[in-house]
DNA sequence: TATCCTAGTAACTAATAAGTAACCTAATTA
DNA sequence: TAATTAGGTTACTTATTAGTTACTAGGATA
């Protein structure tokens, strides 16, 4: 969070997973473990870059956990930390309304 | 949806709400339905442009309603419909989430 | 008569985000 | 010896977003 001061408190949750990729990748990893290139794979659209771009600015939030392993060729996995787990619900719920969306589950009459 | 097929579902929650704007704009519809005027005054930083931009798409999408007032000078009335209703549970849980994260009621110990 | 009002639109420019291609490391395998 | 591997980084280009300024309608107000 580099300012302190927001018109209303979601600007604080959008600073964090807004963009294009972050809920994505957050998804994925809200159920496992992943390597970087498992994530790749995953998110097929998402470029190299774009993936370490993303997952360093998660990490720097303290969302996410990075994990080396001293080995090579190299191994990192990536996990939510605590504070990652706490967005759990709100990944959970944007999922569950996706699908909901696709299977037309949604109420769709005029107001 | 131009696309219908996404490999996780969250990828169609995320073409509906995703951008800088359109859960800010959300997030002020989800308690009144506000004029347009009165969503540029509590959005300070979004332009004219860019307010009228999202709020087509997200009447496109069908989460929102327009009322046009047939009076001068123009009033237009912007208001949850019941497809949007649908993502109060989403929009409550970010805007809970951003609260706890500035007031710091999260978890930060590392995992 | 001139000005104000709201909710826009249009044309043009600037800023930001994202993509591309080449390169790096150092142990292991062919 | 040469290629392969995973997880990156760098420099450069392109695409997408967003900002700026000017303009509109047509009734109400000064």
């Amino acid at each position: 969070m580099q300012e302190n001061y927001y018109n209303i408190p979601v600007e604080a949750t959008l600073e964090v997973i807004g963009g294009k990729w972050k809920v994505l990748i957050l998804c994925h990893l809200k159920n496992q473990k992943m390597r970087f290139s498992e994530l790749q794979r995953s998110i097929p659209q998402i470029t190299k870059k774009m993936l370490t771009q993303q997952l360093r600015e998660l990490e720097n939030d303290g969302i996410i956990n990075r994990y080396v392993y001293q080995q090579v060729p190299p191994k990192v996995e990536y996990s939510l930390s605590n504070t990652g787990e706490s967005l759990r619900k709100v990944l959970d719920i944007m999922c569950a309304w996706g699908e909901k969306r696709i299977t037309n589950q949604l109420v769709t009459s005029k107001e």
